[in-house]
DNA sequence: CTGAAAGCGCTAACAA
DNA sequence: TTGTTAGCGCTTTCAG
């Protein structure tokens, strides 16, 4: 079984404690010390139970992710920010989903208060019914990744969605276009929030009238994008330009356009949001709004330490920039 | 701060063990006064400390998942399979990456005993100097996930990899092709060795000799596949069908076979493995082997409950079936 | 049905 | 420099 430090004591003829303090390198136990019960520490193969020190100390050294959806590209590579982020400064994170569920989101904070995270890094539903005063009632350090809550806006570490959502919509009404489909993302989200009022602003800034019939909601995945546009086409309804939520409806998108023989980027201009890994090397490479995604997990872990070592310290909301990447799916292309 | 026991104790009249008892619902405790503890904790938010019961109870209800890449759409998928399956089942996963860095791995291992896992998922880095050995000393029961370790391999859940890989070849083989690009994975890796040996083994079975500089390693990313493909177009190397060890290899393939105006899958056929989600939505959609990513995921963590609460019984190999998919690049195609 | 006491493995005060 | 003692918050005997 294990190896206790009792053992290492026994061993040793040294006491708990004395060995204790010599495995965490503690200035008041002599250097010959130190090396014998390290020596002996290694040979047993001591590992020191977090636990036990966890419930003395009061820190786990531990956060807790709760990510809407991981499988979800764009959140896994947030995530994976974190998660490097957080090894390099000796934490762990302990990963819960909730499938945009507030239930679900507000039990996951429950029991991982129970497990004595440090803090907590949320990318929380926004809804009717949401965890916000609940959250904001919360003792330990928390951030909120990508999105935003009413009122705790100082929580967040995110990108400038809104006004990359307005230039690239203010590019597609430059270009002529006046059909422009917006496949917006679940109105639960904060960020389907922000980039469907950059659409909005756009049209206002260009004086044009909103067809609203041209905002289509869906649930951001991939089959929504191509049953959404491939139900457009059949009832004939003329688009020259999309704007999607997210990379994945664009992807889906592009595939309806495909099947109905309409050409990319001549007829119909496509840009996404966010950027994944894999679109620029779609046969036809999705022109997108770039969000550093590992700067963001890797922002958000390092704001929360900010936190948890300097609990009175204020919150301010933090941004990163994006970018808009033209690619093959608009006429305008970058070299 | 936070509410305990002896509060509830305090504010109800009764001892910290009955309320300890009530909220656990034993049943030597009167219904009465489970009711009355149970409002009042209630009321005052009272949220069981996990680190202190799991130091009582010696176990955490926590797993351990050490994965190699968990921005790698593959794993992300795994992994939302363990973690809904875990959840479920009321535990929480503690999740760490390697890099495929053998150190790193065997680091996590052991911070992860250290904070008192019930159990292991791991997707271990396979090399020279591997932690089989360390791995095999486990006390705690592990499982391996999509890969094996040599003389571990009762440990493994995984899919029938090199069988799919031989019938991939042999059906490029059987349609008149001779040079089949194998785009390998890394060798450290057993789902590179296994799909490796299929291509080997396909061609060995169709008496065919195998041209060596027709497999090339990479590291399983995407711009590997578009990187190598290029390079082999410049040279004037002559191929008419692509086996890739996984999706994102053969998306960077398409899209350099796409700019050399190859056409696919006429002059060239191309095959993937893992079946990602999106490659059915490419503008070509891509054949590929598909994995059931999320069963995998959800039979690791059964597997691994098994062992957790019948830590006698012995280990043994489970494997799940895949399917090759046929779509676009590929001369075949499903209906 | 309820309460008192012990102890999980560790670290932090305090003594020596 | 080292050892003794207490206690983190909980659950588990064992009494009553």
């Amino acid at each position: 079984m294990a190896v206790l430090l009792k053992q290492l004591a026994a061993a040793s003829g040294y006491s708990i404690n004395t060995v204790s303090r010599a495995l965490r390198d503690k200035d008041d136990v002599s250097p010959e010390t130190k090396k014998k019960i390290r020596a002996l520490a290694a040979e047993l193969g001591y590992v020191n139970n977090s636990v036990a020190k966890s419930l003395r100390t009061g820190k786990t050294n531990t956060i807790g992710v709760i990510s809407a959806d991981s499988s979800n590209p764009f959140f896994a590579e947030v995530i994976m920010g974190i998660e490097n982020a957080a090894r390099a400064s000796g934490y762990h994170i302990l990963l819960t989903n909730t499938e945009e569920s507030t239930e679900r989101e507000r039990e996951a904070i429950s029991v991982l208060l129970g497990k004595q995270v440090d803090g907590l890094l949320l990318m929380p539903v926004l809804q009717q019914h949401n965890n916000g005063h609940y959250i904001k009632s919360l003792d330990v350090p928390y951030i909120i990744v990508g999105r935003w809550l009413p009122g705790l806006e100082d929580h967040s570490v995110m990108s400038d969605e809104y006004e990359k959502a307005k230039e690239v919509v203010l590019y597609f009404l430059k270009n002529g276009h006046t059909d422009i489909l917006h496949l917006a993302g679940p109105s639960c989200v904060s960020s389907s929030v922000d980039r469907l009022r950059g659409y909005r602003d756009a049209y206002a800034e260009a004086h044009m009238p909103i067809q609203e019939e041209l905002i289509i909601e869906t649930k951001g995945h991939l089959e929504d994008g191509y049953h959404e546009v491939s139900a457009l086409i059949r009832n004939e309804r003329k688009i020259s330009a999309i704007f999607a939520f997210n990379d994945l409806v664009a992807v889906g998108a592009l595939r309806a356009l495909k099947e109905s023989g309409l050409k990319v980027p001549k007829e119909v201009e496509v840009i996404g949001f966010d950027d994944l890994n894999f679109s620029k090397y779609l046969h036809l490479s999705l022109s997108s709004v770039s969000i550093p995604k590992k700067t963001l997990g890797t922002l958000a872990f390092k704001t929360l330490l900010d936190h948890i070592e300097n609990p009175e310290a204020p919150y301010t909301k933090k941004t990163v920039a994006s970018r808009i990447v033209f690619r093959e799916t608009t006429l305008e292309q970058e070299p």
